[in-house]
RNA sequence: GUGGGUAUAGCUCAGUGGCAGAGCGCCGGACUGUGGCUCCGGAAGUCGCGGGUUCGAACCCCGUUACCCACCCCA
């Protein structure tokens, strides 16, 4: 047997009802919040996340799945979302087309680490960015957006947390400042801390180790540090996250581990999903966009992951079942010339019918409709023929009656 | 890349050296053409794979692969 590659999954029926519950709510709510929907190739040229998602971080450095192509191009699958989007957005000077670039995406990602409870090889993310507005109001809208969506799927038990990461003109002397602050103690931290210190001191705040904290706790805060503009806007994101009603944490270890954050940070955390508890992340990336070629343009977004959506989805969902409305059930050769015809006007009228495709015993008929929890059944046979009707059974109360053949559809269309 | 756990029927799992099992599901039957409940019968297995020990291995030993969980990191 050839089985599913590590780290992909099937996503069967009875299942892949809560990904289309999670996909159409999306949708609707970013519609709604005036995001358009754009798709992007699944693979992109290795240099755009080397660029956009960042030379350093892990994802680039030993998770992504790239190859050569037979012409000796460098071809990545894309690990991310917002690379691709802002590659678009500046190919297509979507900032001309659009009367405000809002955009948003769904589909599969993929990066090549050791699976785990809600994390995959390939996976999926609902993705959103806006270009171009440099307002604190913006930030607002995004976090409300991200918070409405959680609403709206139903799920709970779930933090928001929010930070201001600063921006090149102050985040260099919050490192230092941290690194001084550290001074003696980094020797006490894990090797992870100890090579962080020197390589990336921010993500310090991601470590888990928890004889680590004690020190950690001690350390200064971003916000601290920020410069009178980064502080301003924060102030104001703030501001509007009060304004639109929406509870939030402070998090001053919301550091993220990309690259290309500047400012707001944020992140929505769910338990009982297992260690990966992070359901949605975002933040500003105002320098990526000329980072990447394209014009001076500020952005902001986040990404969701719908395998982590669906895992902290309410055990209480109830998704409409998906069952025929009829059934028919043929017994001898003439009948079941009958029943197809029958069969074809339903689903012609936009019935869901459904027949048995062996020739079977009529038992087995009606248990392969009561399987379908098909509530009609309809009984087609040599007397029903002779008479030109057929016999409606009523599964729920196991009553039966004779309906003309020629009035069945729409028998079943006034009973649905 | 590292650590721990697991691997037996379609699914969930029992089975500690002596004939491969259960529940659920599936197929058929219980008075001619009627589902669920009950009863009877049936199909279905390379016991993950490869070696070793043994008269004999699902079971003990070695190796290997896959999956799960966790670390790193991230959605």
């Amino acid at each position: 047997m050839i089985a599913a590659i590590r780290g992909t999954q099937d996503i069967l029926p009875g299942t892949i009802e809560r990904w289309q519950f999670v996909e159409a709510t999306a949708c609707r709510v970013f519609e709604q919040y005036g995001y358009a929907e754009i798709r992007t190739p699944i693979i992109e040229r290795e240099e755009l996340f080397a660029k956009g998602t960042g030379e350093t971080t892990d994802i680039v450095q030993k998770e992504m799945y790239a190859f050569t192509d037979k012409d000796g191009e460098r071809i990545a699958l894309r690990p991310e979302a917002t690379p691709s989007l802002v590659r678009a957005f500046v190919e297509h000077s979507l900032e001309q087309a659009m009367a405000v670039p809002k955009i948003y995406t769904l589909g599969p990602m993929f990066r090549r680490e050791r699976p785990q409870k809600g994390r995959y090889r390939q996976f999926h993310q609902l993705d959103v960015e806006v270009f171009g507005v440099k307002d604190p109001s913006v930030d607002g809208e995004v976090i409300d957006l991200a918070w409405t969506l959680i609403r709206e799927l139903g799920i709970t038990g779930v933090e928001l947390a929010v930070n201001s990461v600063g921006c090149p003109v102050c985040r260099p002397s919050f490192a230092a400042a941290l690194v001084a602050a550290l001074g003696e103690d980094v020797q006490t931290l894990c090797g992870d801390c100890q090579r962080r210190a020197v390589a990336n001191p921010l993500r310090i705040f991601d470590c888990k180790v928890p004889a680590d904290q004690r020190v950690i706790d001690a350390l200064p805060h971003t916000i601290d540090y920020l410069c009178d503009e980064c502080r301003t806007h924060f102030e104001a994101v703030r501001r509007y996250l009060d304004v639109f009603g929406i509870p939030y944490t402070l998090s001053h270890r919301l550091v993220r581990g990309l690259d290309y954050y500047t400012r707001t940070t944020f992140e929505v955390l769910a338990g009982q999903i297992g260690a990966q508890n992070a359901v949605l992340g975002g933040g500003r990336y105002d320098g990526l966009v000329k980072q990447l070629g394209g014009p001076d343009r500020v952005g902001i977004g986040f990404a969701a992951g719908v395998e982590r959506l669906v895992l902290a989805l309410p055990d209480t969902l109830a998704l409409p079942e998906k069952r025929p409305a009829v059934f028919i059930a043929a017994i001898g050769e003439p009948a079941r010339e009958a029943a197809l015809t029958l069969l074809r006007d339903l689903r012609r009228a936009g019935v869901n019918a459904q027949v048995e495709y062996e020739g079977r015993s009529l038992k087995s008929q009606m248990k392969r409709a009561d399987r379908l929890k098909a509530p009609l059944v309809f009984i087609l046979g040599e007397d029903e023929l002779a008479r030109g009707e057929v016999s409606v059974r009523r599964m729920a109360t196991s009553s039966q009656e004779s309906v003309p053949l020629s009035g069945a559809v729409e028998f079943v269309k006034t009973s649905q």
